[in-house]
RNA sequence: UGGGGCGUCGUCAAGCGGUAAGACACGGGUCUUUGGAACCCGCAUUCGCAGGUUCGAAUCCUGCCGCCCCAGCCA
């Protein structure tokens, strides 16, 4: 039996720690994990990677997982962002029970810890400006130089801290440092800043505070008071994980937390760092972060992608400490996949050209059955309207097809999807554009359904709708943002990673037609338009009796594929042929 | 001789001294009332490089090479 009909989740280094703790008895069995963003933006696909991972845990090893804001920083944090992220968290699919948290929840516990340092003498007040601060750390290279405020007394500490609690220090006049090693190799071991002023009111505890501790100090102590007993964090915070025990192990603490560092998620024809999704939103690139082009969570919603898609998506990339960029065709494929499953499928047209049957009589109409899902019986079947003027894809007609082009062409025969065979007799163009107003067919009455009495076959199916029974919508195609599989990498050069929008990322179909079961189709719902790809029905523009679709992904396209390479074909053919000529 | 990490298929990624899993991508085929889905086949004689230890090395040792992170009173 493969692992994963045995439900195992393949290894990985983390679940192997984990184990490995289990066995041991290392926190006493438990596992105990958190998602801990700061919320100062919205979370993005590179996020789920860590939720899904410390949520995975907790849940895979019976343990729990808690929510903690890591508001320590008041000028960056809103509300705003702190109840985006619990939405996009339960949208995800997880939760967090009773174990919601703040850092600022710990503040007066945090000041504690922090009078508790200076009393050992393992902490000091400075008043060196930031300027002589980072002159004072030295370099890379060269060690630093000790404060001058480094020996001050205990009492002497303690007075101005409490002063610099009591707001009698003006912003950046003094801060709260740990004295440890100025010549250390790692610069964040060098008298590293614990509590720094802000005289800023924070979302959640107002003017409570104007000193407010630093990330180093907040984190590790609050991991501790939450007992957790992995602490999972990006290769960024490796260099940091000295001063997160050196913080625990001085203050004595009954719980020690483990630090793992893992690799982020990086995604081919995608940005993911907030610096950069911001100017997408603030230069107007994108309609603003739910844009369903947006790798973030709230635009990845609003595109239609399944949360069951991003889970399985962020199991299957792994999770190791080598930097990679993941193929964004693995999240295609893991969308499709939950898609096709759970997506009724419908008929739309969405570049449509009219076709008449000329023996079909006129005025009749009848309805067809048609099936709602192939993958399973359950979805049922629902009738569609047929009558003798249709519309269909204008990619679906060629007057001098190619080779292996399947579909409608004159004299040729296809079959309408659940309807007829039709046979194309000719076709009507404007007389000045040369462009296709009309084709004309015939159908055999006796194909209905789709087979042929006769045995005779045809190689194409196409899809259709009514033309008196279908409405009109508008439909959104998405494609990638970027053109460029590492507009990061390639902006290196000189450039900027927007030189790489793909200028083709949104184009908006306005005269769609489609089969009126539609009408009526629920925001957020996502249907397979059959052959064209997957749509969901747009949460904010669609009004009641009248959606307006975006495209979640096109359905896997081999005869794209085909076609592309019959194109370069062709290109290789003339320009071999041009080398010839000019020799 | 600053410190910390990482190098296994095009892309992710297992592997933990017993002779290179899996997935995506790609190529080929079967089937098909979606050129969808499903199914089948193929796809690393070799693990950054070079030595060494061993009956046996991606796994252990030594030395190189390459890439990433760190000098916020951000997280």
């Amino acid at each position: 039996m493969s692992k994963k009909e045995k439900g195992e989740k393949p290894s990985n280094f983390i679940r192997n720690i984990i184990i490995e703790d289990i066995k041991s008895n290392r926190h006493g069995g438990k596992v105990i994990t958190r998602f801990p963003p700061e919320p100062n933006g919205y979370l993005h696909i590179g996020h789920a990677k860590s939720i899904v991972m410390n949520f995975g845990f907790a849940l895979e090893f019976n343990g729990r997982c808690h929510l903690r804001f890591d508001d320590t920083n008041p000028t960056k944090e809103e509300q705003e962002y702190v109840d985006a992220i619990k939405e996009d968290v339960h949208w995800l699919g997880y939760d967090w029970g009773e174990h919601l948290y703040y850092a600022s929840d710990y503040f007066d516990k945090f000041y504690e810890y922090a009078e508790k340092l200076i009393i050992m003498d393992k902490a000091f007040v400075c008043d060196l400006s930031p300027e002589e601060i980072r002159a004072y750390r030295g370099t890379l290279t060269e060690p630093g130089k000790e404060s001058p405020y480094r020996n001050r007394t205990v009492e002497e500490n303690l007075d101005l801290f409490r002063r610099m609690r009591a707001g009698e220090f003006k912003d950046g006049e003094r801060v709260l440092r740990a004295k440890i090693d100025m010549a250390a190799g790692n610069l964040n071991m060098r008298d590293p800043v614990v509590y720094r002023i802000m005289h800023v009111p924070h979302h959640r505890t107002g003017d409570k505070w104007c000193i407010y501790p630093m990330y180093d100090f907040a984190h590790c102590l609050s991991d501790s008071i939450e007992g957790i007993t992995h602490s999972l964090c990006s290769l960024e915070f490796e260099d940091h994980r000295p001063l997160y025990d050196w913080f625990l192990d001085q203050l004595q603490v009954e719980c020690h937390p483990q630090q793992i560092e893992f690799a982020r998620l990086n995604l081919t024809y995608t940005i993911l760092s907030k610096r950069k999704l911001i100017r997408l939103v603030e230069e107007g690139v994108v309609a603003g972060w739910d844009d369903p082009r947006m790798p973030t969570i709230s635009g990845m919603r609003r595109r239609g992608i399944p949360p069951a898609a991003i889970r399985n998506f962020c199991e299957r990339i792994g999770v190791a400490k080598k930097e990679s960029v993941v193929d964004v065709a693995l999240l295609e494929h893991c969308i499709r996949e939950e898609l096709n499953r759970a997506a009724p499928r419908v008929m739309g047209v969405l570049d449509p050209v009219k076709v008449v049957i000329e023996n079909y009589p006129e005025g009749v109409e009848e309805e067809l059955e048609a099936i709602n899902n192939p993958e399973d019986p359950s979805f049922g079947i629902r009738n569609v309207p047929f009558s003798r003027e249709i519309f269909i894809e204008r990619s679906d007609f060629m007057e001098d097809p190619p080779k292996k082009f399947f579909r409608l062409a004159p004299g040729r025969e296809v079959r309408l999807r659940y309807a007829y065979f039709i046979k194309c007799t000719g076709v009507i163009k404007d007389q000045e554009t040369g462009e296709i107003k009309e084709i004309r067919c015939t159908y055999d009455p006796a194909t209905r359904g789709g087979d042929s009495p006769d045995g005779r076959k045809v190689r194409g199916t196409i899809h259709w709708v009514s033309a008196s029974h279908a409405f009109h919508a508008k439909v959104r195609l998405y494609d990638r943002l970027f053109d460029h599989p590492y507009p990061d990498r390639a902006a290196k050069n000189g450039g900027s990673f927007m030189d790489f929008l793909n200028p083709n990322s949104l184009k908006t179909m306005g005269s769609c037609m489609l089969e009126p079961s539609l009408k009526d189709a629920q925001p957020g719902k996502v249907y397979q338009f059959e052959r064209m790809g997957y749509f969901c029905v747009d949460k904010h523009d669609s009004t009641s009796g009248s959606p307006v679709f975006n495209r979640t992904v096109t359905l896997r396209d081999t005869w794209a594929k085909i076609e592309k390479r019959f194109r370069q074909q062709q290109g290789q053919k003339s320009r071999k042929k041009r080398r010839r000529n000019r020799k």
